[in-house]
DNA sequence: TCAATATATATCAAATCCGACATACTCAAC
DNA sequence: GTTGAGTATGTCGGATTTGATATATATTGA
């Protein structure tokens, strides 16, 4: 397809165009998506201590280590969602908590 | 700490011990998992129709490969959570709409 | 029909994420 | 101030996910 036609479509989807916006554009994402990690993190912390499990009592359910749990709650960056989610779903998040959690 | 006081705590949260119950709640936890990571895939193809972009157009603006953007979109499970995540993102998926998609 | 465009599927090396382990730090309880 | 439980940090080999590529299969429009 060609460019032209390209940038007609993502500027009627109100996206803008051009090299430097976009690379903003990319760091938006980025930023948000690390804020949406760590407000997770955050959650999976409170949430553990509120049922009062140890680090490693936790790790066990979730079949994983102390050290991994350690890491989700710091917000490691090497921590995926994928596991922060499964976590959370593991200690029976509900729906509505996610909702309040989300930044 | 003594399996005895782990298993007071863990029925005080609401926890159901046993090794059957332990397999059992795992698949659930897994089953949600897909579950959610199934809803959101099936957004993002909805949403990148309705802005009117190929799978091409959009794998450039979250930097993948088309390849990439149909496995999303097909629910393959070897794409992770975190990439479905970062291209509602893209997307500006409303904290709204994500909250309408949870299931 | 028949190209051109769009999407699906398979494969692969590289990057990332994983559980596990070792070890260090924190901080109550004694 | 020592001990021991809990948490933090660093490392590593193996597993998983990645973008890229090739190719097959729709789907569209003339």
């Amino acid at each position: 397809m060609m460019d032209v036609q390209k940038q007609k479509k993502l500027e009627a989807a109100g996206w803008k165009i051009g090299n430097a916006e976009d690379l903003l554009e990319l760091d938006q994402v980025e930023s948000s998506f690390i804020a949406l990690k760590i407000a997770l993190s955050q959650h999976l912390k409170t949430r553990r201590q509120s049922l009062r499990l140890t680090q490693k009592e936790f790790a066990g359910m979730i079949h994983s280590s102390q050290s991994r749990v350690a890491k989700m709650e710091a917000g490691d960056p090497g921590v995926s969602l994928d596991l922060l989610v499964k976590s959370l779903l593991t200690l029976k998040t509900s729906k509505e908590d996610i909702e309040k959690i989300l930044p």
